[in-house]
DNA sequence: ACCCGAGCTTGAACGTGTTCAGAAACAGGG
DNA sequence: CCCTGTTTCTGAACACGTTCAAGCTCGGGT
């Protein structure tokens, strides 16, 4: 995050493909290719041996290129990451959307939007714990909070607000809760994860279980929300939420406008 | 975390003084002081350089010793941080007692307790944040869930323990959820300290707003706890959170016993 | 045909955390 | 005093992530 003041012509991290002054590039997509060549590699030792004993020299041999290229196309071992995370996200996205079909019941999908994520995420439970720390790092492009990964969180903050409207309670919510909740669900999931990342049992059926048994208490809680004796607790909830817990995660969704403009990075 | 079984006699990195079987040692402390020696001149050079740019060599030439002496001490680079994590706890829990003696309402308490703890870190917030990301793996000692650092967390469970009994609102409260609290304000600082990492402001001003905001609308919700209104909502997040959210941290007081097989796994 | 220059690729070299075979200091016991 | 075993200490060596100056490729301008 120091000197990219020299880097001649590398392909900026991000999938922008087509740039906006019109064909510039020679023509075919050797170069997305041989991106796409090393991400694949390393995703794939990153499954077979875990993410601290992949080097990136056996990245690089096994890819069959060399060290420097990789670091062509990715600034670091970290970005290589970012793959899989964008990755997961839409398989998730995807596959809960579909699970949750035809329910209606708030609380089922809830449900079945987070244990959605746990199967999703199940084969890379082994290695998500070894950059789970990277993702810690509040300097890291990797961090859940970061601009960095927007894209990646938009889509999941999005699949809540699916969850959320598709359901017999999204009605009798206020609008400007209803406006919240999407983000908190995401929040929510975070937890989750937080709670997935430590577990050791076999198969996370430890988080699986706390999954279970804390989805009706959050569907309760909201939906008790709506009665006036909470009001003024409710209005206080939500101001800090607003004032100080979605300002920190970064704009995800245009509540008004204002957005400044967000990058255009498609995913 | 794999080979340890080939450690000739290193003093175990925790802070294990005398040895049960009377004094077996030679005579002197000398060992001690080169182990303080190296200690002391790393936390000196993490405050004055930050974590990453203090390399081992540059604690080892400044302390006048050589890099496998450091090593022969402390396990890793990561286990030097433990001190500085240890010490910052006692501080911490000293300057909160004495700041909030007198003082009976609970919302100010737990406002003081949190407050002191931005106070006692304020001067490592910089540094803070790099070895964060290695508090977050799960597989480090340095987690504050893990067993290695259930001293340091004992004490602050502690502390918040003091927090709640010395407030007016302890009496009120039934005994069951006045055993759960001190580790749910435990988690509450934790919470603080997640933003308080992130916080990028000067003097971390926002994280000092978020503590004055969010204490009272914590204050209120256990406050509210006791009405009947709440009784089958609290008895349900009381099991939760006994069932699932406790035995993660381990084991810091002995609430009772008779909890559900907890898996015998000591990570 | 020539070469220009931007995109792409290389691999040696740097600085880092960590390890290891052993040297040095030290404490007794003969 | 020398031998022996333990504790303490040393610095070269290792593997890794990362950087960099230089080379290669190839389409297009002249």
């Amino acid at each position: 995050m120091e000197d990219n003041g020299t880097t001649t012509g590398a392909p900026a991290a991000g999938t922008a493909e087509e740039l906006p002054g019109g064909r510039a590039r020679p023509k075919t997509g050797k170069s997305e290719q041989t991106r796409a060549l090393i991400l694949e590699t390393a995703m794939r030792l990153f499954q077979e041996r875990g993410y601290d004993k992949t080097t990136m020299r056996a990245i690089a041999q096994e890819a069959g290129v060399s060290v420097g290229n990789a670091y062509y196309y990715f600034e670091s071992k970290e970005f290589l990451i970012q793959g899989f995370y964008d990755r997961m996200t839409y398989a998730h996205a995807l596959d809960a959307a579909a699970r949750m079909a035809g329910e209606r019941d708030f609380d089922a999908r809830l449900r079945i939007a987070l244990e959605s994520w746990l199967d999703c995420a199940a084969e890379y439970h082994e290695f998500a714990a070894q950059f789970f720390r990277t993702a810690a790092d509040p300097d890291s492009s990797l961090s859940p909070f970061s601009n960095e990964s927007h894209p990646a969180r938009a889509t999941a903050v999005e699949l809540f607000r699916d969850v959320l409207s598709g359901s017999d309670l999204a009605p009798k919510l206020d609008a400007e809760l209803a406006e919240l909740l999407p983000e908190l669900l995401w929040l929510h999931l975070m937890v989750v994860v937080l709670y997935w990342v430590f577990d050791r049992t076999p198969d996370t059926a430890r988080t699986r279980e706390f999954v279970r048994r804390s989805t009706p208490l959050v569907a309760k809680l909201i939906s008790l929300s709506r009665y006036r004796v909470f009001r003024p607790m409710v209005r206080d909830a939500k101001s800090l939420i607003q004032d100080f817990i979605l300002p920190t995660i970064g704009r995800t969704t245009a509540t008004r406008s204002a957005t400044p403009p967000a990058p255009p990075r498609p995913t």
